[in-house]
DNA sequence: CCCTGATTCGC
DNA sequence: GCGAATCAGG
């Protein structure tokens, strides 16, 4: 279906008459809600109150800035730059510390702890070539609430100490470490990054700016039909 | 989930 | 120019 005149004028009718964009569409027929829209910015018609766009005219206030508008000018993007979360302590580990035991977390609980013979950490490496963390990389996980009365066994004594799916909640960092149904299999366990649900260090994991959609191709299909998208 | 308009960008 | 895909707020 193409855009003839009078189909234009009708749709320029409608959309300053208030009409939705879909109801447009299906006015008009063999078109989408989409093309409705698209058509209608690039007649000029523009601007019907959108449920996304903030009101822009925000002035006064804050702004001394900008005394001469530039004419014609090279606005310089300002880079946005992450905001590095604040009071990350960096830790350094030193090469020689990688294996280290880290200490046992203050727990008011029979200090069951088997922690290891070795202290030696299973490591793997994941997609995009990360080193899957092992128990002794995390920082000290917070001790849990101590339950008033019973507490729940443990599944098996290697889980003492660990951060189990029965210890999540919105406070923890769910972070996976390990694979379901390995006898060890666990989380993370720090404190959340506030509104997030993992700690601090595994967000910038996690979560990466965007790039541009022609730099995200769709992935190459896998053998077995891949997970269902959206 | 549904809806909305705005925007991007491959065609 | 077109409009599907995507985004983002309600």
């Amino acid at each position: 279906m193409s855009w003839t005149d009078e189909r234009i004028d009708r749709l320029k009718a409608q959309w300053e008459k208030g009409l939705t964009a879909s109801q447009i569409a299906e006015d008009l027929g063999g078109v989408s809600r989409n093309a409705v829209i698209g058509k209608a910015h690039r007649l000029g018609l523009q601007s019907r109150p959108s449920p996304v766009k903030p009101n822009d005219p925000k002035v006064a206030a804050t702004a001394p800035a900008k005394t001469a508008a530039p004419a014609a000018e090279a606005t310089p993007a300002p880079a946005p730059v992450p905001a590095p979360v604040k009071a990350t302590p960096k830790v350094a580990a030193a090469p020689a510390e990688v294996l280290r035991q880290a200490p046992p977390p203050p727990s008011p609980f029979p200090p069951h702890v088997p922690t290891g013979p070795t202290g030696a950490q299973l490591r793997s490496v994941g997609p995009g070539g990360f080193l899957r963390q092992g128990p002794g990389d995390q920082a000290p996980p917070a001790a849990p609430a101590p339950p008033r009365r019973l507490v729940p066994a443990r599944p098996s004594p290697e889980m003492a100490g660990k951060t189990t799916l029965l210890d999540l909640n919105d406070k923890i960092c769910k972070w996976p470490l390990g694979h379901p149904g390995e006898p060890d299999f666990h989380f993370c366990g720090a404190t959340v990054n506030p509104g997030f649900p993992y700690c601090v260090q595994h967000c910038g994991q996690a979560f990466q700016a965007q790039m541009p959609r022609r730099d995200r191709r769709a992935p190459p299909p896998m053998p077995f039909g891949g997970p269902r998208v959206r």
